[in-house]
DNA sequence: ACAAACTTTCAATATTTACTGAAACTTCAG
DNA sequence: CTGAAGTTTCAGTAAATATTGAAAGTTTGT
């Protein structure tokens, strides 16, 4: 296969892999771009690539710069801005992560918390109910943790010493 | 807040977060109602609480049984399906991570893999899309085992914080 | 075998979400 | 200051997704 084909093969399979996750197809695939191009590149690469227009790719990038994972080059000389994206995908799979904590998770667990907080019955069912939101905020922070652990450790560390922080 | 209020805003919670991770609002309004609830629902109970169709109902209510997290429940001397949901919030979300991993995770590592093994060049651009796909691999697979362990650990440990339900 | 009770399916429709393109805005050089 | 080069915004529209509702299918009791 020649590397071109498998370049715009991979832009595929990542814009359709974000489908799955909530994330729009077009930023993962302008994010893939870049990802797999050595050189920074204009909108007008990227519009004539993907073939989207010009306003798709500016809120896209612009996107892609708020939630850190890919960047600005100025090239001396030129007037246009080029883009560029991280090459360490151990740091994008961290920012994610972040942010998604920062967005999701973190509100979740303030209303899981404030629902617990403001049922003041006493039945059984009452009961039953705030158990239920424990028992919620419980996992999310527990999986919240193993995510926040994972991504201050380095990655070797971290296989190696997994199994000790689950089973304490 | 009165109990029923408090379930209410829990469902409409829910329903919105799982709209960020790409699991639609219905299904989600659905499994939280069938969670909140102390005995199991027919059809026209989720219909009429809900305030949807008879047939959404159903799709959603049969997808949420095919991700193994909701049951029906046959009630002797009645002719109607009832539903409920499991109330151990860590079986969801290893039922979840599983079916994420077999329909999402391990397709497209099985690509990254193929894209890696077929591109025959041997140019430095090439080099580097290899070694791109080499740490698009490594990291979802490194991901991917966390989420695997944890799933697969200890029981005991994990479930330590949480009161078992006993079924009425 | 019939029909009531209930479930499932799916084409039509509604709703949500993403994208376009042209106009407005900004920056910079002469 | 002027206009060329580039960027951003956003109302309108297109595309994708979810929902309805009615018809077809199934099960059960008599």
């Amino acid at each position: 296969m020649k590397l071109e084909e498998a370049k715009i093969k991979y832009i595929h399979t990542w814009g359709s892999l974000a489908t799955h996750w909530g994330v729009n197809k077009t930023m993962a695939q302008v994010h893939a771009l870049l990802l797999v191009s050595n050189t920074p590149l204009s909108s007008d690469d990227i519009m004539e690539t993907l073939k989207i227009s010009r306003g798709n790719v500016n809120m896209n990038v612009r996107a892609l710069i708020d939630w850190g994972i890919v960047r600005k080059e100025l090239i001396s000389g030129e007037r246009k801005d080029y883009f560029s994206a991280d090459k360490d995908i151990w740091e994008l799979f961290k920012q994610i992560t972040k942010e998604r904590k920062r967005r999701e998770i973190e509100p979740v667990l303030k209303i899981l918390e404030e629902l617990h907080e403001s049922v003041d019955e006493n039945s059984v069912e009452a009961e039953s109910f705030k158990k239920l939101m424990e028992d919620l905020s419980s996992v999310t922070t527990t999986v919240n943790g193993i995510l926040e652990k994972t991504i201050k450790a380095d990655e070797h560390w971290l296989l190696s010493n997994f199994t000790k922080y689950i089973k304490k």
